[in-house]
This record gives C-alpha cells, structure tokens and sequence, in this order.
DNA sequence: ATAAAATACCTAAATTTCTTAGGTATAAAT
DNA sequence: ATTTATACCTAAGAAATTTAGGTATTTTAT
C-alpha cells in the first residue's frame, strides 16, 4: 500500500476552485479560515489549502459572481461567510462532473486498476 | 451523463510528467510527437498535450537524469526517442502511486461515488 | 497577568507550469 | 506543385500557486 504525508504541490495545481465549490454546496456557508481547516482535516492533512492561494481565488469568484459574502461579527472580529450564488451552484456541479469524467480517463491513461475490497 | 470534449487547462495541470513517465514505462521507448499523439487517442482528444509544454518537460527530465535519448535517423529527419533511466522506473511508479491516492483522496472531498456496472 | 497559540483576515513578489504563437526542415499525400 | 503530416524547437506571456510576509482579536497556557 502506497502512503503519503502530503500530496506534491503539482498535482493539486487546478483543483482548487473545484474543492472550495463543493464544499460550499455542502455545507451552505463556510469562511476562509474554515475551509482551509476543514480541507486539512478531510484529508488528514494531505492537502493543505494555502491562505495565499485562497483568499485570491474567493475574492475573484466574488467578482465573477459565483459566490457571495455575507459579514458576521464574533466581538470586534469580522468573520466573511461565502456561498454560492445561483451561478455558482450550476459551476459547483459541472466542476465536480468534469473532474469525475477526468479522473476517469487518468485512470485508463495511468492504468490504474479499481481497487479491489473498498466496499 | 456528463460528456465534454476537451478538459479545461486548469484541470489538467500537474499531470503532464505523470503521463510521460507512465506512457515511457509501459511503452519502453517513444519520441515526442508520438507522446502527443498517443494521448490524444487514448484519450478520445480530451486530452491535448501541447509541443509548447512536452519538449521543455522532455529536456528538463532528461537534465534531471530522469529520462535518457537515443537518436534515430528517418532519412534525413531525426527523432528522439525517450526512455526511463533507473531512476525514471522508480519516479514513474511513484507517480502513479501518488496519482491514485489523490483521486481517491477526492473522491471522498467531492463526495464522488464509485460508479456502478463499470465491469 | 502575561506570553503564546489560535483565530481570521489580507497582500505582493517570485516561482512554477502551461498556453500561445511563432520558427525550421523533411517526407508524404493531393 | 502545393498542402498536409511528421518531427523537432523556443520564447513571451498568462495563470495558478508558493513563499513570506503583514494586521488584529480572542483564547489558552504558564
């Protein structure tokens, strides 16, 4: 069995935006903070979202209308809440869907056998 | 079903080496235009590698010791085959390796079920 | 009480990886 | 004779991310 403590920065390249949209879909609302934890913790760790890649990518979805904020206030501390507007629900689904059909066709590229025993 | 013709670029970044690698340890040997190729076959044109990516990928692997030429003439037209050093074999399968368990990494992330009657 | 760690946001320069858009030359097909 | 296919290549620019900072509040530990 192969085993890794973190995936190499080059293969999560691209799938950023992919993994933010569906766990908005998920979960409604999340904040910048929270995803970054939440993607840790899914994975064990084995992909570790950047503040630096991510705050970029939220604000430019913002702008292109695929998300949108809304403020809370925990005492003096501004916490920005993002979901996925009407837009943003049609691109969560297609971007899951392309990336499924994706892994599809790596996996006869690669030749990677279904593994047998994950039932 | 979900069907597309091509994969956006932000997708497929990060896999290019992976491919390489792969295809070279299945294949023994292959030159860059026939890399292209391949892909695009295999892949029914979803996937497109570019010359403007694969030489420079081809040269800096071969730089790194990864992969090695042997040169061969067509008439007057040369062609480069690529192969896998030793340590080419070992990063091939590492790649693969590492691949697989990314995907299913996210598969779970995006909530992806396997699908059914794939036998 | 105070220091450290966690929470929560942010940006900008540099890097990596790829696309775009060329270029050269030979061989085969129309 | 011209177009298409084969076969290599590079360099400028774009896109996505890493690296390396920054600010400020709240909680936890000493």
């Amino acid at each position: 069995m192969y085993i890794c403590l973190m995936y190499s920065s080059e293969l999560i390249k691209g799938t950023l935006k992919t993994v933010v949209l569906n766990l908005l879909k998920e979960e409604g609302k999340m904040y910048g903070y929270e995803i970054t934890n939440r993607v840790k913790e899914m994975t064990s760790g084995k992909i570790q979202i950047t503040e630096g890649a991510l705050y970029p990518t939220l604000h430019s979805l913002e702008k292109n209308g695929v998300l949108e904020i809304e403020k809370q206030y925990i005492g003096k501390r501004v916490r920005k809440y993002y979901k996925l507007t009407e837009t943003g629900k049609t691109q969560a689904v297609e971007r899951v869907n392309e990336f499924a059909d994706f892994m599809e066709t790596m996996k006869f590229l690669l030749g990677i056998e279904p593994k047998l025993g994950n039932a």
